[in-house]
RNA sequence: GCGCCCGUGGCUCAAUGGAUAGAGCGUUUGACUACGGAUCAAAAGGUUGGGGGUUCGAAUCCCUUCGGGCGCGCCA
């Protein structure tokens, strides 16, 4: 019995009891089923009691006697306690925990798929790094976290979309262009150019063959060829880094089909433009925004910031009921004004989501190196990628919430790989195929045991046997999570968790017998428990798009 | 000045308002002549920045204060 269903059952015990002592039942979201902190405690546990007790007046100690009454009518259920301030303690029938191993065994890669998400239409749009210069850093936690998270959507029954926004269109192209020709001529760079050895190198690739032309056929020629092989560039790493996208918007064509000026006439129809100071502003202050804000400016050039409207009129036109923006803390700025041009359009805070990502902090000689474009002495994704790795990148970026900041010491990083948790979960798996593969070679007719369900797996009663199941029943419930607050730091973690069960049990007991004529019931079982492990360590590897190697 | 985010063992990070705040790294001590030691077992290490409040119960919510980061353009 996993978790879902034990909660569903408590669910249904809740309604009757509330129907038979005439109590209008107010939801109550809090309501969970838990694995508890100590074994002692039992399988799982519920605050049920704990947080009803108000609405049927009575004590928490008196309604979980009540539900302990209710539910040792259920056959799956061996024990209820009630503890501490009333916590009902489960403890379940042999079967009963076993069963997880049946379930995962039987739907293999589509245990921990659900379809609770089927309603959505998610657009998920990340990176969105100008093609100025290669990805750094801070794209590249997005990289990482956005991929992974469109598929944890996906999963749990969500179409989603995963979508670049390509910034062809503005000043800063403009810049770059000038900054490879100044490069190239050993000139003086503008205020706000950008350098770096990426420059030199797009200068020496591109100026040779354009040096006879006129300034003018320099500029156009180089501003074609520098952006685009500049793009491919991005989208050759993030292609190398597993993060495929499955639209790359172009800025500059919401100029061209006159999507801008068609959103900002549909907010003048609504009431939220007016004019001043001869420049177009868009009134995000009467939905909580600092400032009103302009979009075009006195000179009749749109701003960004005009995109920006055209870009989430599109997004909602295409169908997506919900967009959601991964951004750098240091744009949280924008959260109120596309929040505010969301509601001009008659659109709920609902139909916009923001993920703010905290910076990662490059340490270096146990200081943060101070990273910027101009400076030109920015940590590509490349970078990282020939340093670490992709599964350890992937995983180092991954495995943190997106809240906090995090620091990567690049000599701790470089030095001990080793020690990157990804490691250890990989291990873990690798282990499991190698007890498969053993397994296979000891007895052929055992694997197939384990494979048609001839196992007895309530024989699995030991201590680190029965802490291994219940984290295996725990991984739908813990994919619903982490899917509803779009955290999916908490697969990552999980993963560490799962694998640390599976190495406490593979070290203490003993899967396969020594020799063929000692097989037992407890070897069919946790070779199946074995396998079983194995299925949600890959499925869960695979939702970040981390590698399971079967051999290390 | 205003606004947003973050303060958790030496370090990097966890913890839907739940029980004794958990892992990894580092430190110390143990474990293979049996499934791979990239592992396991164990020890030391915490007033969750400080102070109030809310309640059965707070690292988590509210107020306040102190640190750190970021943002406050007719830039993109």
């Amino acid at each position: 019995m996993q978790p879902e269903e034990l909660l569903a059952y408590i669910k249904n015990i809740l309604l009757v009891l509330a129907k038979q002592n005439n109590i209008d039942l107010k939801n109550n979201k809090k309501l969970a089923v838990e694995k508890p902190k100590l074994e002692i405690y039992g399988d799982w546990s519920t605050n049920v009691a704990l947080i009803y007790a108000k609405q049927f007046n009575v004590s928490a100690k008196n309604l979980a006697d009540i539900f302990v009454k209710k539910m040792l009518d259920n056959e799956k259920i061996e024990k209820i306690d009630v503890a501490g301030p009333g916590f009902l303690n489960i403890i379940l029938k042999r079967q009963a925990r076993s069963s997880v191993v049946e379930n995962i065994l039987r739907e293999k890669q589509n245990f921990g798929k659900s379809q609770f998400l089927k309603n959505e239409n998610i657009n998920l749009e990340f990176v969105s790094a100008n093609p100025t210069g290669p990805i750094h850093i801070g794209g590249t936690r997005w990289a990482a976290v956005g991929d992974s998270l469109g598929n944890l959507l996906l999963s749990q029954g969500a179409k989603v979309i995963k979508e670049y926004y390509f910034n062809d269109h503005g000043a800063q192209i403009d810049n770059f262009v000038n900054s490879i020709i100044a490069k190239y001529y050993g000139t003086a760079l503008q205020e706000d150019g950008y350098d770096g050895e990426y420059i030199k190198d797009l200068a020496d690739k591109l100026m040779p063959e354009l040096e006879n032309r006129s300034k003018n056929e320099i500029y156009e020629q180089l501003k074609t060829k520098a952006v685009k092989l500049m793009f491919s560039q991005i989208k050759q790493s993030l292609q190398t880094f597993g993060t495929n996208f499955d639209i790359f918007f172009h800025e500059n064509s919401l100029y061209k089909t006159g999507q801008v000026v068609k959103a900002v006439n549909e907010l003048t129809a609504r009431g939220f433009v007016y004019q001043k100071d001869s420049a177009l502003w868009l009134k995000t202050s009467e939905f909580g925004d600092d400032k009103d804000r302009v979009l075009q400016k006195s000179t009749g050039e749109w701003t960004y910031f005009a995109a920006d409207v055209a870009y989430y009129k599109n997004k909602r036109d295409r169908g997506f009921k919900t967009c959601v923006y991964m951004l750098g803390i240091d744009h949280h700025g924008y959260i109120k004004r596309l929040q505010a041009v969301a509601q001009a359009y008659g659109d709920t805070k609902e139909n916009i989501k923001f993920l703010i990502g905290q910076f990662v902090n490059i340490i270096k000689d146990k200081k943060i190196i101070k990273l910027s474009k101009r400076a030109g002495n920015i940590i590509t994704l490349d970078d990282l990628i020939k340093v670490v790795g992709v599964d350890a990148a992937r995983y180092s970026l991954i495995r943190s919430s997106v809240n906090t900041p995090i620091d990567l010491d690049l000599d701790l990083i470089t030095l001990h790989t080793n020690e990157n948790p990804v490691y250890y979960v990989q291990y873990a798996y690798a282990r499991c195929c190698n007890v498969m593969k053993n397994a296979y070679m000891l007895d052929k007719a055992l694997s197939e045991k384990v494979l048609t369900k001839k196992a007895d797996l309530s024989v699995l009663q030991k201590t680190v046997e029965k802490d291994l199941l219940t984290t295996l029943a725990l991984y739908p419930a813990m994919l619903e999570a982490s899917a509803r607050s779009y955290e999916i730091h908490k697969v990552a973690r999980y993963l560490e968790d799962l694998a640390r069960k599976y190495h406490t049990f593979y070290s203490s007991l003993r899967i396969l017998p020594n020799t063929k004529s000692e097989i037992q019931v407890e070897h069919i079982a946790r070779l199946a428990l074995n396998n079983a492990t194995a299925q949600i360590l890959k499925n869960a590897l695979s939702l970040l798009g981390v590698s399971a190697p079967e051999r290390m």
